[in-house]
DNA sequence: ATTATATACGACAAAATTTATCGTATATAA
DNA sequence: TTATATACGATAAATTTTGTCGTATATAAT
């Protein structure tokens, strides 16, 4: 459990990628080769980063990513939220249903484990993991 | 991603059932029916936990589990990994062999979010996050 | 002693989630 | 016009989580 997904795992690592080559612009294959990672694993991870502006696309031939201005301050509860959806150790945090209705008794150690979780990662950006 | 599991969460409730009777022994089959847990799942998770002395278990008519005196100052790290083994949001934080060999850029970052994870847990006890 | 009830524990099956693949569309530089 | 790149939905494969079943052991009550 708490395990981060390979989505993550591969977006890590294109984004430490795309920062270490500021220069120029990055296709899919090139990360994906590099790497050893699905290139459609890939691709749809980055059109995700993509559309939120963590990075950059460039389409047709000579096209690629680069890294977006406001990568560096990117949060990681953002950059997870983008690829996964809402930061919650347990579905009904957002969901609107509780399997346990009225019995649930554990409200309270669930809110306070996620609140902590969520600020641990509001407070830690991309640039802060990498140094 | 970063979900916890049915193991922890049933757990979780068990627990404080337990600590809501701290007066008599409490046997599986009463949090089992009161939750509407699987009864077999609860009874082996209870079986760690009191491996671990988290809680007490006593066999026969009349038998059943309690609270023990450590069960507050357990902290949540120590809580996790007696469930579900040692904290680490990627299998080769603690595994020997690495998929992306020498290629493998994001050591440094996985590094740096686990250990403000493992961080934050070994500094919330379960007595923390129950007020 | 015998019986009923509780924990202990391994093997296996079902379900759910994650991961990967496939097919098609669109944009654009050469 | 062609080749190469991103965009994106549908579906299949693999893995992990979750639940079930069977058997053994301890012990209080009769």
């Amino acid at each position: 459990m708490l395990k981060i997904t390979k989505k993550v795992e591969y977006a890590l690592i294109a984004v430490r990628h795309l920062q270490e080559n500021k220069d120029k612009l990055v296709p899919v294959a090139e990360i994906s080769s590099s790497y050893g990672i699905p290139r459609e694993v890939l691709a749809k991870t980055l059109q995700k980063l993509a559309s939120s502006n963590v990075i950059e696309s460039y389409k047709g031939p000579t096209g690629g990513y680069k890294a977006s201005d406001k990568i560096e301050k990117t949060t990681l509860n953002d950059f997870f939220e983008i690829l996964e959806g809402p930061t919650a150790i347990m579905d009904c945090y957002f969901e609107s249903g509780c399997d346990h209705l009225s019995s649930c008794n554990i409200r309270t150690p669930i809110n306070k484990i996620n609140d902590s979780i969520r600020n641990l990662f509001d407070n830690l950006t991309l640039a802060d993991i990498s140094q």
